[in-house]
RNA sequence: GCGGACGUGGUGGAACUGGUAGACACACAGGACUUAAAAUCCUGAGGGGGAAACCCCGUCCGGGUUCGACUCCCGGCGUCCGCACCA
């Protein structure tokens, strides 16, 4: 029987030696340069998953490496720890939202620390602990003196049976997801951070982000969304009082001769002024609320609207008036939530128009096309061209007619002020941190009859959660707790209530990094540790995150800068965003989800583990536990050991990209790993450790010697890229040269064989060291090493060893390869065009035409034109 | 709907700044070892034609730029992610 390595049993053995050497703990008094390597901090659902299997693996893969490099390194875990799910197993299941949640950190830790993650333990933090939320409600404070704080009517979804806000994802065709009832959008008062006032500025320090994927870059710019235009003041006729104008904010006033109505948001003081009056308008906007609040929702709708009867003068057109519809694809939150439209150059008012049969007028020709013969039909024009059918805009550019429009409406007043003015509009919002919840950190504020909105003192800090709560009742346990709320103003000392409102946990990630440079201070931060240590140098998480939580913690840490608690304005030096981790799903005869590992392979075909029934299979897909198609890692890491796992977790699929998981793969990574553990053993029998370098080395020394320390250079650089996959691949390519290297040299290789293979296998196990640690610590004992791999500076190729003398280039004629030469590395442009010509397939490629041109690149190509 | 990405053999993918497409791996096939199987080791392979030398086709589809395109440009198709109270 042959002998194995056992991993499940050493790794532990190497994890113990790890951490009684407290290897991986940071200190700040340290001479080498520092590194931060940071992954997102998991939500402590109740077990990890894969994907935080990848994204350890990751950070892990970079963190050993850069120590190995020599740096400093800091890479702390902790917990995403309040949130929606501790309160759903709260009314489903009867447990304490603390207990459900310090219980899952409890088994997660466990299964964390079984991967064999260089982690600096000592700095654990989970969100939930009343100290993290403490110095929490303390940066809250801060930032409502520094005025970054303001409370503003928002819209929810309102639960009318469970009497509660739902989340986005709990509202389901417009019904909540646990009681079914229709919803309602309910407009409340909500504490909000000001990111607007850093809009500016975090769209334009988005160029700095050097390290950050241009894709992500690109999405935050969207989402900021900064707009040149103009909002123009439209004179009503027949209106409600008080609505004698009514303003639009446009980016293409270039278009108004072709526009056609307006349109306002349900929600827009118009609105509700004609519904107080009219009972189908109040309907139509009632239906309007019925719909979900989320973008998504509203404006995948069909577009429907309602005529107020109001009419508006054409700012440019005598006489000319629009109707004001109310449309349920406008929202209040953008703009001033009214717009004018213009059918021919916009698609969504293209479509309005064509429902409530509006006139279509195009106003922008269409470079090359027939001003008479011009029209248009499903489909807007939106691109550029000639004005016409627009009186004084008539043949201008589309840009120049906008800067023509500017400036006559700048010129023409309504009620004394101008018809229009220029604005740069952002469509990105504020960010409402209210939530009706308990499981969260309370916002540290008390409300007063007298004194208004009073921040809780800071001697009075921590707002602490009470802990006797039920969830058997709707609403939020916060306010109907009969004497948590109640307190006395700290200003007059008459009765008064807290907020109980807590804060979205986004807050709770938005400065997490920060805290982790000092996680036992008396204040949120320490300047010493933060400025030792911020920001962080590589950031790695899923790309799902590249909106709100990124956007978020940049604001946050220029609020914090403000505020005096850091020194950066950007948390985040490097980021890296990984894809997920997919499965097959599987399905049985009557339609259910099975578990990956209910089901097994025969003669190709799927079918039940146990009953045999025959499994359909079906795509393959992000791994959820609605559809099942779910490994967890503990049954990995127990049956193969963590270095399996995560050797796999780096194979082959670039990081970024989605990752399939599958049976075979797993084998396969398992299987290299053995391989590997034998090919050691195997030059140490062959190769004992010796000394000497010998004077000379054969051809065959001389090639294995060249393969171990290309591997080195190229796993360098792919690890300095981050492409994990191109890493593993050059470590197959030195395993297999060392395997050949081995069966080439026999059972007594000679003395330069001898010294190449016992390098070649002291490299590898080198620069495997960051990816699979544990059976490189076993590795390297096994060759007689009595220092830790983990320990060991990371090796450089020697210079030589990189270069060949010669190479091979290929040969082109018109473009198809037809033969290839080896010559000289450094061989003169001239010789290398008269050996191409000379080559006999190029001859015949040729075929006796006349050579029009060579084109001759030295260490690349030759193409002979012909 | 809006915004962002991705698409290469049976499969995952490699290919530096436009220069030999398919490295490396998985699956597969053949061979060695074995009483046998497993494990292991060796060999083969993009598709088509040919005894071979070699030839033709080939990076989602259709155009374009170039001596040369997986790579750059234009237009399609398909898949995935985000959309502000999931984290």
């Amino acid at each position: 029987m042959a002998e194995r390595y056992d991993a499940p049993k050493r790794e532990k053995h190497w994890q113990d030696v790890w951490e009684r050497q407290g290897l991986f703990q940071a200190a700040e008094d340290d001479p080498r340069p520092k590194y931060y390597v940071l992954e997102m901090f998991p939500y402590p659902s109740g077990r990890i998953h894969m994907g935080h299997v990848r994204n350890y693996t990751m950070g892990d893969v970079v963190a050993r490496y850069m120590r190995a490099k020599g740096h400093n390194v800091l890479h702390p875990m902790g917990w995403d720890a309040f949130g929606l799910p501790a309160e759903n197993a709260a009314i489903e299941r009867g447990i304490h939202p603390a207990k459900w949640t310090y219980d899952n950190i409890a088994t997660m830790r466990g299964q964390l620390k079984s991967m064999g993650l260089s982690i600096d333990w000592s700095r654990e933090i989970a969100t939930c602990d009343l100290d993290y939320y403490h110095q929490q409600q303390k940066l809250f404070l801060d930032l409502f003196k520094a005025g970054l704080v303001d409370r503003k009517t928002r819209k929810v979804n309102w639960d009318p049976v469970d009497q509660t806000v739902l989340a986005n994802e709990q509202v389901i065709d417009g019904r909540g997801w646990r009681s079914g009832a229709l919803i309602e959008q309910r407009e409340q008062p909500e504490w909000v951070f000001k990111i607007t006032d850093y809009a500016q500025d975090l769209l334009d320090a988005l160029n700095g982000l050097e390290r950050w994927p241009d894709k992500v870059k690109l999405m935050q710019a969207n989402w900021i969304g900064r707009s040149e235009g103009l909002t123009i003041r439209f004179e009503t006729i027949s209106a409600p009082r008080d609505h004698d104008v009514i303003e639009v904010f446009t980016t293409r006033p270039d278009t108004l001769f072709g526009a056609s109505f307006m349109a306002i948001a349900p929600d827009h003081p118009l609105a509700k002024a004609v519904a107080e009056k009219n009972p189908a308008a109040a309907a139509f906007i009632a239906e309007c609320h019925h719909h979900g609040t989320s973008a998504a929702e509203i404006e995948t709708q069909e577009k429907k609207g309602f005529d107020t009867g109001v009419r508006v003068a054409h700012p440019t057109i005598n006489d000319a008036t629009l109707p004001v519809y109310i449309a349920n694809f406008i929202v209040m939150e953008y703009g001033t939530g009214a717009i004018f439209g213009c059918p021919a150059h916009d698609q969504r008012d293209l479509e309005f128009a064509r429902a409530y049969g509006l006139p279509v007028l195009p106003v922008v020709l269409p470079p090359d096309a027939d001003p008479k013969a011009f029209t248009i039909g499903g489909e807007a024009y939106t691109g550029g061209g000639t004005l016409f059918n627009s009186s004084f805009l008539d043949w201008l550019g589309v840009e120049a007619a906008k800067q023509a429009m500017a400036e006559y409406l700048a010129k023409k007043k309504v009620n004394g002020r101008p018809q229009g003015v220029r604005k740069t509009e952002y469509r990105l919002r504020d960010w409402g941190i209210s939530r009706q919840r308990y499981w969260g950190c309370p916002i540290p504020m008390i409300h007063c009859e007298k004194c208004g909105m009073v921040p809780v003192p800071e001697k009075d800090l921590p707002v602490r959660l009470p802990d006797d709560v039920s969830f058997d009742v709707p609403g939020n346990p916060l306010d109907r707790h009969p004497t948590w709320k109640h307190v006395a103003c700290p200003t007059c000392g008459g009765p008064a209530t807290r907020e109980t409102d807590t804060m979205d946990t986004f807050v709770d990630s938005s400065w997490y990094f920060a805290r982790f440079c000092s996680p036992h201070a008396n204040e949120p931060t320490d300047s010493n540790a933060v400025g030792y240590w911020l920001p962080v140098d590589q950031y790695i998480g899923g790309v799902e995150h590249a909106i709100l939580h990124l956007l978020y913690a940049r604001f946050f840490t220029r609020a914090m800068h403000k505020t005096g608690h850091v020194s950066v304005d950007e948390p985040f030096g490097g980021l890296f965003t990984q894809g997920m981790v997919t499965h097959e799903t599987y399905k049985d005869s009557q339609g259910k989800w099975l578990l990956p590992e209910e089901v097994t392979r025969r003669e190709g075909k799927a079918m039940h583990a146990k009953t045999g029934e025959p499994v359909s299979v079906g795509s393959v897909e992000s791994m959820s536990k609605s559809k099942k198609n779910v490994v967890d890692p503990d049954d990995i890491i127990q049956a193969y050991g963590a270095d399996t796992a995560r050797w796999f977790m780096l194979s082959d699929t670039p990081p970024e990209r989605d990752i399939e998981w599958t049976e075979a793969g797993v084998d396969g990574a398992h299987r290299f790993l053995q391989r590997f553990w034998r090919l050691i053993g195997e030059v140490d029998a062959r190769a004992p450790k010796e000394a000497a370098k010998p004077g000379g080395f054969g051809p065959e020394a001389e090639s294995l010697r060249r393969a171990s320390h290309r591997a080195v250079a190229n796993v360098t650089t792919a690890l300095e890229k981050l492409r994990f996959n191109t890493a593993v691949a050059q470590i197959y390519e030195l395993a297999n040269a060392l395997s050949a290297g081995l069966q080439t040299s026999g059972l007594q290789p000679s003395e330069d064989m001898r010294y190449a293979l016992r390098e070649a296998a002291e490299l590898l196990v080198r620069i495997s060291a960051p990816m699979m640690p544990h059976l490189a610590e076993e590795s390297w004992a096994m060759l007689g090493h009595t220092t830790l791999v983990a320990e060991e500076p990371w090796p450089a190729p020697e210079k030589a060893l990189l270069q060949e003398d010669t190479v091979t280039i290929a040969v082109q004629v018109n473009g198809k390869r037809r033969d290839e030469l080896t010559i000289a590395r450094d061989a003169a442009k001239e010789d290398i065009e008269a050996a191409a010509l000379k080559l006999d397939n190029v001859v015949r490629a040729i075929g006796g035409r006349k050579i029009k041109k060579v084109v001759v690149v030295p260490q690349r190509i030759v193409n002979v034109v012909a």
